[in-house]
DNA sequence: CTGTTAGCGCCTTCAT
DNA sequence: ATGAAGGCGCTAACAG
């Protein structure tokens, strides 16, 4: 404990604590002289002004809190890890800390964290939703807590999010197995409910509208590898000749089968995922994958949230980024 | 900002703020009709205790920092993520909130954030150092405030810490090599000075210590992809039939060239990485690796600090978990 | 078994 | 251009 006070430095300096403290905030004018002394007498003494007593005092806490939904075995770590750098880093150069906190995908448990990381806790709140229905929050979210959602936007929400485009995402993944000569291409997704999940679902169908019996080329399963091992055996015998797999989890399990059984990619099927893992890169061969920048969402959301702490009551924002397609040797 | 303070609720209960206090804290004996009735104004108004005060006035936040060392684009991430996610889950369940920060595997920035979260702001810290040696650490570490190290213990350091035990890990996996019929293994690895490498290390040359030429068998290079990438064709002109790499990032190199090059696996070399992340699972063939228990560490290095927190000055404490070898294919 | 009260360290209004 | 002083909400010593 550095238990030297805003009242020794003044001493020190043989001015007031009031001074003192202006200096330490720049909120009114100090003749250089003075200020000089102070910042002197504050060195001297190694003087570090003690956060709960500012806290208390100025009702700020200059402590974020970011929510996120990770399973403990999902690979969507990586992705929400790099979100939290984003915006770890970005609110670090603001003086601000970050308290996190892993909602493990259960609306439940999220709601629970939303109401631990309250307004004495935060000064906002970043929060990457389980939620599909943004009213089912309302009851323990608190008015004019700074929030902004990351990478889910349910429905009912018209707040500050920073997204990224999944609809064109999806788009542009489709459009590219088209030009490489797939013509029977299916979807296989997670029977999840958030909006990221839905939205690429629904860019698929747009584009492929025209397909006859397209509905009998889109699998959903559950979010795991399990399910994309059962689900690649119903993909081939349906004849189609490309898929793009819109949940990182099920890739795993459908490419892991492919490559199992000897199903030569992408001569036999061609190949798209959502999110630039690692892993999509170590495969052989080397997947096309639509990718998404998570680093820049943590810090576009960092930002936001910063801005609307400073200007509560300001029109909200909705930032939406672009994916980009990375095109490797799946297509 | 709920309002209400602990006066608001020892007024419609009828006692004084002590007694609330005491309540709340469970701090001294309330007959079981008052703090009822304590209880029940406090349900009633909604009452939230401010934590700044709470701190201000304890000399407690209630916070533990959490410090790790990711690059951007490393492996590492969910393995560090898991350790989060055991340490969050663990603190939470004891009203602690975890600040975590990344020190990206930079000694300056490690220390710039252990100042940053000193005692005013978190009770303890829990830190994956960059740092093999302590003595580099004393200077911005405040005496008597908690730490516990995690994965990396560097030399000189005789506190609280919780690690895997990498000597043996390596030792396991060569084992199992060698009953797989290998006979001239190697060892690839990154140029870190991290505990963690350099246990590996000495793990090898111990347990192939009868080995002529043991030197040549072992190729150090940066942690990276490219590294690996350009390490494989060393290891395969060297003659090996198998490699032990300690190192994650520098894996995904080795194993994306050898698969590239129609190297089969486990046939003409055989292979162990360290750490089971799920591209090791997902690569064909599935990678035999040495699995350490990320989560548990997060738990126990939870546990612990906790435990220092509440005895200051109690004996310190290193625990050591055991990684576990899974077979899968590639051996 | 419970109440009274003095601060914790800081910010900020009011005063000069 | 600077000081004096009250009080943010809570805990804990002291008092009964």
């Amino acid at each position: 404990m550095s238990n030297i006070k805003i009242k020794d430095v003044a001493e020190l300096a043989g001015v007031s604590t009031a001074t003192v403290s202006h200096v330490i905030n720049k909120t009114r004018y100090v003749s250089e002289k003075t200020a000089d002394r102070v910042l002197h007498a504050m060195q001297q003494l190694n003087y570090r002004p003690n956060h709960a007593a500012r806290s208390l005092r100025s009702t700020k806490t200059y402590t974020i809190g970011f929510i996120m939904p990770v399973h403990k075995e999902d690979t969507s770590k990586s992705f929400f890890m790099s979100i939290a750098e984003g915006i770890e880093e970005t609110l670090k150069k603001y003086g601000y800390h970050v308290i996190v906190s892993n909602s493990k995908e259960d609306l439940e448990l999220e709601m629970e964290q939303l109401q631990l990381l309250n307004d004495q806790i935060t000064d906002g709140i970043i929060l990457a939703t389980t939620c599909n229905d943004f009213h089912k929050l309302k009851d323990v979210l608190m008015e004019d807590h700074p929030l902004v959602l990351i990478d889910r936007v349910p429905n009912g929400y018209a707040g500050d999010s920073v997204s990224i485009d999944s609809y064109e995402g999806t788009i542009q993944a489709i459009k590219h197995l088209k030009n490489r000569g797939y013509r029977r291409i299916g979807y296989a997704g997670a029977d999840l409910s958030i909006s990221t999940a839905t939205k690429r679902l629904d860019g698929f169908r747009h584009i492929q509208q025209e397909v006859p019996n397209l509905e009998d080329m889109i699998f959903i399963g559950k979010p795991t590898y399990k399910s994309g091992y059962k689900m690649a055996p119903q993909i081939i015998q349906h004849g189609l000749d490309a898929v793009f797999i819109a949940n990182n989890v099920l890739a795993t399990g459908i490419v892991h089968y492919l490559a199992e059984h000897g199903i030569s990619i992408p001569e036999e099927i061609g190949i798209v995922t959502f999110d630039n893992f690692e892993w999509t890169q170590i495969v052989s061969p080397s997947l096309t994958v639509v990718d998404q920048p998570a680093y820049e969402m943590g810090v576009e959301a960092a930002n936001l949230i910063l801005d609307r702490i400073h200007s509560i009551g300001k029109k909200p924002v909705q930032t939406v980024l672009q994916p980009t397609l990375i095109k490797r040797n799946s297509t």
